[in-house]
DNA sequence: TAATAATGTTAGACAAATCTAATTTTCGCA
DNA sequence: TGCGAAAATTAGATTTGTCTAACATTATTA
């Protein structure tokens, strides 16, 4: 029923929603420049959104997320930052580049996965302090069991 | 110079070394079956991947890998035992579960981040034993650094 | 306000990856 | 050995995502 949206759409959602955060409008142009192609391939990329329901889209107007594609959005965005705090805080790579590898990787990685990666910070503590004493990765595996039943 | 292949085609390519290894002949039948898909997609797969010079492919002939393929491989097959262990031991996911994510992910994850993780299963000490007292995650990032100059 | 520049869309092409249906080749065995 | 089944390929269609070039619309500004 859900019908699912590619990657590439995913990525022109998240331009979108982020654009129309910053300047209220979202142009053809600058979606163009974000997604580096050219500004037909937006054009087609913005029909196929409004097709599945995601934008709200008429020709030279400009454009905006429906309910549902704020939706889509924001289980999106929560994989992104998910995906980049993981890439930052457990692999230790600068900021810049986690949110880089986090867009590409969040069309990726599955749930799943990235569920388990929130679960590794949870546990790392990662919200009091930036280091954790006495890891042990045995605990983590009880520490897994006792909070998720999936894939196993 | 590198022409680089795409997931769907690395994917092929991988299940044709291992179907190579274990059956020595290579038949469209069998990929098809591995990669859930009919067999005339299968040609036209081979097709390409024997323009790429990555196979040895004649029609109605058994498939082999060219020394080209043969070291895409082994490229991948590392990307894929690094994303596997990395899923098994600090996500702690099944291993089964670790192997058909590190095959979704191997196409997908930078080369960067895969080092990185096996950065990670070093300091760790994934060799010695199974859990890691005293871990400190202020102390990989000084061992990253130590280790590795980029991305930054 | 009218010409020009910028912006946006359409038309038509292409490559990748897939499918179904039809055809061709190979193989097993009677 | 030759026939029928299995395996492989081709032909032709579809979808996604992209491009260039041509055309349409909107905006700027002289």
């Amino acid at each position: 029923m859900k019908e699912r949206v590619s990657g590439a759409l995913e990525s022109y959602l998240e331009q979108i929603a982020d654009l129309q955060q910053k300047h209220g409008a979202v142009r053809t142009s600058d979606l163009a420049e974000r997604m580096g192609c050219k500004r037909s391939s937006v054009t087609s990329a913005l029909q196929r959104l409004s097709e599945k329901g995601l934008i709200n889209y008429q020709s030279y107007r400009p454009v905006t997320l429906t309910a549902e594609g704020q939706k889509t959005i924001q289980a999106l965005s929560r994989y992104h930052r998910i995906l980049a705090d993981f890439l930052a805080t457990v692999l230790a790579f600068p900021e810049e580049f986690a949110q880089q590898e986090a867009c590409r990787l969040e069309h990726r990685v599955s749930q799943c996965t990235i569920e388990r990666m929130q679960v590794y910070l949870d546990f790392i503590g990662h919200a009091g302090k930036n280091s954790a004493k006495d890891f042990d990765f045995g605990l983590f595996k009880e520490f897994v069991k006792s909070k998720t039943d999936k894939p196993a």
